[in-house]
DNA sequence: CGGGGCTACTGTATCGGTAAGGAGCCTCTC
DNA sequence: GAGAGGCTCCTTACCGATACAGTAGCCCCG
């Protein structure tokens, strides 16, 4: 049985392929008597609808939106941050009608999402901006917005204030007397577990602005952090990578440490306890992002909050806004939007007591 | 400026236009050095490669995989088993290239993702098989594989044992003693916060089987339960739902309640804190899924396991093969998976103290 | 009775590619 | 030196729809 087509109904009924493409799409360009008839056709010869990919391409849009992600897709579900921003930018979507795709980075069978999927537009999330996909995402002319990651010239951008938080972050601990401050943050340019007296920046722009942050402040007020790099965001190797801090004698050790991120601090917190070393009596702690898990965590984090929620609708908004926009003709205008952070003071953090 | 195309490109080095999509699409039908000088000219003009599209229509696929959802979108994320669930699919379509593509049930501007999106093959999750969404999907006669389903003809399906999995769940509480049992599951046939004594099925098989189990169980053992409805599957639903059984005399009141999921659980875990009910001792409660949030309640919550992973995992398997098979032309046949439950006895059950 | 303005439908030209088979030419083999 | 066979590249024929610009018939009006 041959596939059944717009044309298939069309000549079943007698009237031109156009005019059952409008009963389907257009409904006021024809009288209710023949749309019936012509939907009836259609149902009894089991037609399926227009077909997405014909109308995709004939019409110049498919109702999908991309969104972008670092490394394997399964991480959108598994970080709680991740799943936070998706979760918000859905919610966004959602009355519209259109579809979230999931786009890895995999590259197999020259199938590479970012290049060869349709859609209407993109959201790129804390990407290499020099990564291929984005560069196929740009190259396709469509609409898109980037979140956490650089601002573009030309395309909309969320981001937060990253290093305003980082900021205050320091201010906290400075403002309490430590001097002996250690940072444990992750980024691609030092190995993992290194202590490094000075500065060593990430290409990421979360972690760089963080650093930068945390050096503003430290600077300011004349401290030289230690710096050691995780492997990666988690509680694992927030464990493993302050080890090198901690190991040493009490004198010396830092008696706070700035993490770029609450998961890395949870780690820390964990490393400490089984040191010996009391949170916060002995050492002040501080995370980032203010997940979940630092409220629950004992001590309950200090850490600085950003809305992710709110970074989410941003995106969302000004993803529809461009397909919008794209649509009827005209470029939208590029906005950049950074969100601002807070510190959330719990207990993890408090009075330096330098042993004499 | 006008768009760049193949023909575009084709003009421009002087040779057909079948040849530059060879050039992209089938490297080994030309020569090197010609394809070198279309790729460098499809560069020079900007060409953003094949438009994913007119790729899709005249190739019949797209490399975006459906994930059809019953709700709003952003449940996909914020609930736990969901998030799971998707991330092993996702894990699981990662090597493969494929994007990922979430489908709400929203429907507005005329646009139904499940009837108007582009995709090669679509996971049924969890969905009301009633509805337009589900209709549309099975319509396009694409491959589909349900999840948490009635199975269907024709497709494959995953499904978790929900069944024996209550079953076990009640005769533990019976091996403990209990005798007056009440039940908070979520359906949509009875009215929330009501006390039914006898059975109420829903349409939603999971809720149908899990039902169906602890029935199985309890008429063995000559008891008949309470059974009150949640209005949802959270936390402050299962707090609201089971005040009707636990506001009674400690003469009457129900020992031990059976519930649809761990979150419910946990509502109810709370709603006995906060009325003086002592868990394990004066109710014994018991969960469903095995969440994380099971371990950490306190007391942590006896439940059934189920292996979302292994779900997930079998879900992408199952519709990669049969979007490869349809590919290739053959039908895939259809294999419906029932994977197993278990018991997990933790600090939330207890021995039946009956108040003479 | 001629023409403006509707409504209802049709014809033609794309949209941007891919599949499959064919033709020209060069090399190899006996 | 002629046929076989392999490279390359081209021709033809779709894939399944939508956009836009008609055209025909009808009502209404002066």
């Amino acid at each position: 049985m041959a596939r059944i087509t717009l044309q298939t109904i069309a000549d079943r009924v007698g009237v031109s392929r156009m005019t059952v493409s409008n009963a389907f799409s257009r409904p006021d360009q024809l009288s209710v008597d023949l749309r019936g008839k012509i939907l009836a056709a259609a149902d009894q010869l089991g037609y399926s609808g227009p077909d997405p990919a014909a109308r995709a391409l004939a019409r110049g849009s498919t109702g999908a939106v991309g969104v972008l992600l670092t490394d394997s897709l399964e991480h959108a579900f598994t970080e709680e941050i991740n799943a936070r921003l998706l979760a918000s930018i859905a919610a966004e979507l959602g009355p519209t009608g259109m579809a979230l795709t999931l786009l890895g980075s995999s590259w197999r069978d020259d199938l590479l999402p970012a290049r060869d999927v349709p859609m209407d537009g993109a959201l790129i999330y804390s990407c290499d901006s020099a990564s291929t996909s984005v560069g196929w995402l740009k190259k396709r002319k469509m609409p898109i917005v980037f979140i956490d990651q650089t601002p573009v010239k030309g395309y909309s951008s969320i981001n937060i204030d990253d290093r305003g938080g980082a900021r205050v972050a320091t201010q906290h601990l400075i403002d309490l007397g430590h001097r002996r401050i250690a940072i444990v943050t992750t980024s691609t340019t030092i190995p993992s577990g290194v202590v490094v007296t000075g500065s060593a920046f990430s290409t990421h722009p979360v972690a760089k602005n963080r650093l930068l942050g945390w050096l503003d402040a430290l600077t300011s007020a004349a401290i030289t952090p230690q710096i050691v790099n995780a492997a990666s965001t988690t509680v694992e190797s927030g464990f493993a990578a302050c080890g090198p801090l901690l190991d040493t004698d009490a004198t010396v050790r830092p008696t706070a440490i700035l993490c770029f991120c609450d998961t890395i601090a949870v780690g820390v917190v964990h490393y400490a306890e089984q040191a010996g070393i009391r949170v916060p009596a002995d050492l002040s702690i501080i995370g980032f992002d203010d997940t979940a898990l630092a409220e629950h965590t004992r001590p309950p984090l200090t850490t600085i909050r950003q809305d992710v929620a709110a970074k989410g609708r941003a995106g969302g908004i000004a993803i529809i806004s461009a397909i919008t926009a794209n649509r009827n003709g005209q470029p939208s205008k590029a906005r950049h939007l950074v969100l601002p952070t807070s510190l959330v003071v719990r207990g993890s953090t408090g009075p330096a007591v330098t042993l004499s």
